[in-house]
DNA sequence: TCTCATATTTGTAATCGTTATAATATTAAA
DNA sequence: TTTAATATTATAACGATTACAAATATGAGA
């Protein structure tokens, strides 16, 4: 995974779509209009969407714009691995453009995702795999929703 | 989560019906036949399986068996916590009798789910946070899938 | 044992997120 | 400009799961 964000000048700026369009150009992806505002929402919000989520939002500044071609988007993306996918809520896939190493944390009340640091983690018997993706999902109760339960 | 396959006189036999029986009674559940053999294919095979692969197993001891009753019970165990839910793949859950704390790792080959010890795991900015679950996936190829790659 | 209330099982239909398909629109190349 | 390749869109299809309601089995009390 690429922690292409560190590559930036000033890596908690929002992305400008300049920048998304050069990126994207850099994968080999063409970066159409849609394309441009699925991954600028991704990067600059970081709130771990669905592809639903996405698609309501997007229908505000593209009325034109499919779920299908969200779903194709995302799923470009993911081949191209420039994001991830988030599975810790069965039938509810979620969207991470943050690809260094962290866990996910939903809140069972709020429904919110946070993406909590990892200092460490050290894994018995495996040797002899090959381990290609790592998830470490946590569910419970965030600390707003915990207040004076 | 309850560990409580250590409590038993030797942890590693196959339960018995009777064994099952007592222990979802113990539980307060009913140890009806389907119920029984539901619990005893995951606790004795402990493969991780798919609701559907185990309608397909029990299919030949029970004919009558429907989905609709391995789902129904697979929710009963959920609720009842004596079983855990594997979502390490999109679309399509797995159940585990083991609570102990444990990563599942699936190889993206074979398809087969196994179990992963975790030695240590350190997280960062969780105070304030109520953990109520904990999930660790990886993926990647198992051993015999890595042979002469 | 019989009866009744309750719990369980079953088959079918419905749901929901996602994917497949095919038509249309857009872009790039010749 | 013409043509070919790519991207977008709407619709239909899919698959895992759940809702529902009927049928069956179970257990307690008469």
């Amino acid at each position: 995974m690429r922690a292409y964000a560190k590559l930036r000048e000033k890596p908690d700026m929002p992305w400008s779509l300049d920048e998304i369009s050069q990126f994207l150009d850099q994968q080999g992806i063409r970066p159409s209009f849609q394309r441009l505002k699925i991954f600028e929402y991704l990067v600059n919000e970081r709130t771990h969407p669905t592809a639903d989520e996405i698609y309501e939002v997007l229908r505000k500044d593209i009325p034109s714009i499919s779920r299908t071609t969200v779903y194709n988007t995302l799923r470009l993306f993911l081949d191209k691995k420039i994001i991830q996918m988030v599975n810790i809520e069965k039938n509810e896939a979620r969207y991470d453009a943050t690809l260094s190493w962290h866990g996910h944390f939903k809140c069972l009340k709020c429904g919110q995702v946070y993406d909590i640091e990892i200092e460490e983690l050290k894994l018995g018997g495996l040797a002899g795999y090959q381990v290609l993706e790592k998830h470490l999902d946590l569910k419970g109760l965030c600390p707003s929703c915990c207040q004076g339960k």
